[in-house]
Formats: structure tokens, C-alpha cells, sequence
DNA sequence: GGAAGAAGGTTCGATGATCGAAAGATTCCA
DNA sequence: TGGAATCTTTCGATCATCGAACCTTCTTCC
């Protein structure tokens, strides 16, 4: 994308280096989608079973504590059924379990076995490692300026609307 | 150097700002991802579909020309049939276009159409914009480093290995 | 207390993206 | 010229995903 609008993006002059930094970040997850598959391709899995131990990871280390089926289909954005599924294939490889809750008996909520929290570490442990050894080049400031981009930019892509056409971008 | 022990991540210490850059990383990927799905469809494409068109763009910004099925197939990881339908797809969606080669018949040229080029701008360039928007808020100092990070992060995930387990990463 | 409605999950049939194997077409090398 | 190599496509099969209908459980209201 972005060919040759270099010149004028949303009303203004953006430099070289701007729109440098949104190649990086494309090639950036590019990259990242494809150690995704790499990574549940050498456990045997699909890319949405990452996706949904990953949900399930972050919902507990962010204490919402477990999830059930239509919270797990609402993060993977997932139809019920195709959550079902996954939430099947889940359960028979032994990453994941189902259990009633009991104060909504049509509840279900999702655990994850030990086996899938060290299946995860080996998966993403190393990768995560690297990245925390590459950090080792940029001082304090500078990985507090990484940190506060990263964020800025997912909540610009997490309320980005494709297709309308932003007010400024005059076309 | 590493006196700012805080956590452990695969046997290598880390200061919990640098872990959270890892968390950060990972938000921004899963927003990506979810925008990249909202994006194909709001045109009625899959992911795969823009990621080729996303591959399309990018080897002919980067002076490598038009690609052929072979190296769309490789850079997108996927088997040469499955490559076959997406192309076929695209074509049929006026995407992109088949040209035999001149100088080697076996092999087809894979050009994108006008209306591709309208359709990619249309879906990315408002989030670009609002990229290239928020970057506003760093100066060019900062952009520098930001610029570094995700060239070194890109790195790392590229070459990055799942599945094994880290030996004695301690290094 | 009992019935109607709402909410959460699962099952079923259909669609279609993807894969592996083999075939078709073209080029390269001896 | 003949055979191996390369590039792409076709064919049959697999499986993730979807929408709609269904079952169970909870809530509300009379």
C-alpha cells in the first residue's frame, strides 16, 4: 500500500521516516502471522486455536479468570458454532477443559491444562525471549517511547474502519 | 547492566517494562489481525486475498517487479494449488490480472489492476493516515528509535524458532 | 406455582479454502 | 533430438467455518 502517498496524507506533509514506520509495522506483522502458523503448525494446531489459548492466557493473567464459549467467540470474533468446534478440538488435545458453572448451569467455562500453559511457554517462550534480548540496545527512554507508539498504534488500528474514507484524507 | 532484575522470561531477566513492550506487541498484532479481517471483508475478500494483494503491492514498491504464482506461493506460505484459487479468485474479482512471461513461457506475471490499487488504498490509507497521524506526537529522534525496534523485532520474529525449548538460554 | 420469553451452547447441513498427487506445458542441458 | 527439470493447473478429499434450528437453563410475570 501507500505507494506514493507519500506526499500528502491526511492534510499534512509526512516525512520519509513517517511513513517508513507504517512499512515496518506491515512487515512486522506480516512476519508475526506467519511465525503464528508456524508455531501451531509444529503443535499440530490451527492458527485459531492460538489465537484462542492466547485469549484464554491473557482473560486469566488479566484476572478475568476463565471465559466461556460466546466470550471466547466474541475475542476470536467467531461464529457460536465454529467456536464449538474449536473449543472441541481444544478439549480433545488436551489443551483446554470444560466445566459447568455452577451458579448458571448454561454456562460453560474454559480452563486451560497445564499441559497447554507449557506448551504455550515452549511456543512462544523463545520468541518472547528475543525480544526482550533485543531490548537490551534501547536504554530506558527509549523503550518507554516503543511502548507508548505500540500502544497508540493498536488503538488506532483497533478503532481504524476500513473503506470510509477518513475526514481529511480529501480523497 | 542487568541489575533491574524483575521477571524471568525463557531463563533470561528482564525489566517488567520490557515485558510489557512484549504484551504490547502481541495486542497489536491480534488488533492487526482483526483489522485485516474486518478490511477483506467490507470487501467481500479473505485474508489471504489481501495478503497476496499486500504482497502484489509490496514487490513491486520494493523494485522486484510483478510476481509469479510460484513466489506468491512462497511468500505467503501456501501450497501451489491453493495459489492457483486465490489467484483464480482475484482475477474473477478484477484484482489482478495473468500475463504469460516473454522470456520464459512456463511462467505468469501477476500484475494488480487500477481498480486493486483504488480498493488497497480505500482499505489502508485511513489507517495509514492515522498512523502516520499519531506518529505526530514523536519526534524524529523518537521515530528513529521506534523505526529501529520494529526493523530488529521483524528480525527476531522472522528467524525466531517455536517449539524448541530455550537450553540454557542464560548466555 | 406455572407458563412464556430470554440467554447460552450445541448439532446439523452446506459452503468453500486448502492440501497432496498427478497431469499439462515449457524450458534447459547433453 | 530426447529426457530431466521447472512452473502452473486440475482433480479429489479434508476440514474449518457459517447460518439456522434445537436443547437446556435461567428470568420474568401472572
Amino acid at each position: 500500500m501507500l505507494d506514493r502517498v507519500t506526499s500528502h496524507i491526511g492534510g499534512r506533509v509526512a516525512t520519509g521516516d513517517r511513513i517508513g514506520v507504517v512499512q515496518r509495522l506491515q512487515m512486522l506483522t506480516t512476519a508475526t502471522l506467519h511465525f503464528s502458523d508456524r508455531a501451531a503448525a509444529s503443535r499440530g494446531l490451527h492458527r485459531s486455536d492460538l489465537q484462542a489459548l492466547q485469549a484464554l492466557v491473557t482473560a486469566r493473567t488479566s484476572g478475568a479468570g476463565a471465559l466461556t464459549p460466546g466470550e471466547l467467540a466474541q475475542v476470536l470474533v467467531l461464529s457460536p458454532s465454529a467456536t464449538t468446534t474449536l473449543v472441541d478440538r481444544l478439549e480433545r488435545a488436551g489443551h483446554v477443559e470444560r466445566h459447568h458453572d455452577q451458579d448458571d448451569r448454561r454456562r460453560i467455562s474454559l480452563t486451560m491444562t497445564e499441559h497447554a500453559g507449557t506448551e504455550a511457554r515452549a511456543m512462544f517462550g523463545p520468541m518472547a525471549a528475543a525480544m526482550v534480548d533485543l531490548l537490551d540496545d534501547f536504554d530506558d527512554a527509549e523503550v518507554a517511547t516503543i511502548s507508548r507508539f505500540l500502544a497508540s498504534a493498536t488503538e488506532v488500528i483497533i478503532h481504524a474502519q476500513p473503506g470510509e474514507t477518513s475526514p481529511g484524507t480529501g480523497g
